[in-house]
RNA sequence: CCAGCGGGAGCCGGACGGUUAGGCGUCAGUCUGUAAAACUGUGUAAAGUUGGUUCAACUCCAACCCGCUGGA
């Protein structure tokens, strides 16, 4: 089970770009998120498996949660530059056109839950459909009921499955309904009653405003409290996100968002105008000219492995040039920033700070 | 001294008698279950100089200036 609340960052290709799981160890990731489809596609879940999952492929030994496809079946499905959807849902399930070579590849639920049966993290999800945000409530109302039906069919070959290999793998159900209120409390309702080892919400940060994320959630939580079992929110993690969603007892939630924003040149910090200023979502940019003669940290009070060592300037140089160790640097400073608040969070929820601590942060509760 | 080639925004640079070249860089912005070390936006260059031809020249002509290469 994972300490509450949890930090997921995102290693789709089972490698969370360019750390290693030691460098992952030491800056407190206790678990990370991987890829059905694209672990699908390469190595082969078969092959991960002949490797004996992902556990042993990967030499990580912390926990790890995949991805059922579902969130393929949202961002496959837009038109990227024109390029046409790769995706077509039936009742079945989805026939999805692999983005590497246009190979056409059927995923049903069972086919999901098999495969990540073969990939064997710790934690799987039902194959559910991220519905694109805005929908129609005629949409996300079919959406939804057949996500429902997908999810029992999940379930179903999840048992047979752990009781096949003997595995002992927990399965989250997904919560879907778009932007609707009774949608979204009709799905808790069902996703919540039925047997699933965990509840995740779907669907949202998917383009829509934050305050109706927001109101999608709350809408929700509820149900998923009353079980008693781990909440997973769905492909969230800006920094305000981890006080909004975790102060209301979500257990964890996971985001490309760090790890992709090191790549761009962005990291977290929380210095200079940042505390005063909440247009700038605790970001900026190193690549600023005016950070070629800084000799500080990323930020002032950070403790990352990066910061320890390293000042703005080198970092600056290393991304000028495009030089790899300027992303290793970041991705390391900026998923360390996610773990270390989610850490402030834990300790403060502990000891009824919470809100000291939000009110800091965020300069609202 | 002669010959050839070239002279365009920070850099590189295609075309062309009249339309926004384009690339890189710069600067700004975006990213939330990764088709993402990505993407979007960003400059009214008056095109070496001076004339000429033309309705119209960066594009044709002349002279001059500068650079490179070769030759005497």
């Amino acid at each position: 089970m994972l300490s509450k609340p949890t930090f997921v960052p995102v290693g789709t290709q089972a490698t969370v770009k360019s750390l290693t799981p030691e460098e992952l160890k030491e800056i407190g990731v206790e678990i990370f998120f991987c890829n059905t489809y694209h672990l699908y596609l390469r190595p082969g879940d078969k092959a991960i498996r002949k490797f004996g999952g992902l556990h042993k492929f990967t030499r990580w030994d912390g926990q790890l949660i995949t991805d059922s496809g579902g969130f393929q079946v949202f961002s496959l499905g837009k038109d990227h530059n024109g390029a046409g959807s790769l995706i077509k849902i039936t009742e079945d399930g989805v026939e999805f056109r692999s983005h590497l070579d246009g190979s056409l590849h059927f995923f049903t639920p069972e086919k999901s839950i098999q495969i990540q049966h073969n990939l064997g993290a710790d934690n799987i999800i039902a194959f559910d459909e991220c519905t694109p945000y805005p929908a129609t409530k005629k949409y996300a109302q079919q959406a939804l009921d057949r996500t429902h039906r997908w999810a029992l069919r999940s379930l179903a070959e999840h048992k047979k499955l752990n009781k096949k290999f003997g595995h002992k793998l927990n399965l989250y159900g997904v919560i879907q309904g778009s932007y609707y209120k009774d949608l979204r409390q009709q799905s808790a309702k069902f996703i919540c009653s039925q047997d699933f080892d965990g509840i995740a919400i779907g669907g949202v940060s998917v383009g829509e405003p934050k305050d109706k994320m927001r109101k999608a959630v709350s809408w929700v939580l509820p149900y998923a409290l009353k079980t008693g079992k781990p909440i997973h929110l769905l492909g969230v993690g800006e920094v305000d996100d981890l006080f909004d969603f975790f102060g209301q007892g979500i257990t964890s939630m996971d985001c490309t968002l760090p790890t992709r924003m090191a790549r761009g040149g962005q990291f977290l910090h929380r210095t200079g105008d940042a505390k005063h200023d909440m247009r700038i979502k605790f970001k900026d940019q190193i690549m600023r000219q005016k950070y070629k003669f800084d000799q500080t940290k990323l930020d002032d009070d950070c403790q990352c492995p990066t910061c320890q060592k390293y000042d703005k300037a080198y970092i600056h140089h290393l991304f000028k040039t495009q030089e790899l160790l300027g992303y290793k640097l970041l991705t390391v400073h900026n998923v360390y920033f996610m773990i270390h608040a989610t850490q402030l969070i834990r300790d403060a929820l502990k000891n009824g700070t919470f809100e000291k601590l939000k009110m800091e942060w965020l300069g609202r509760l």
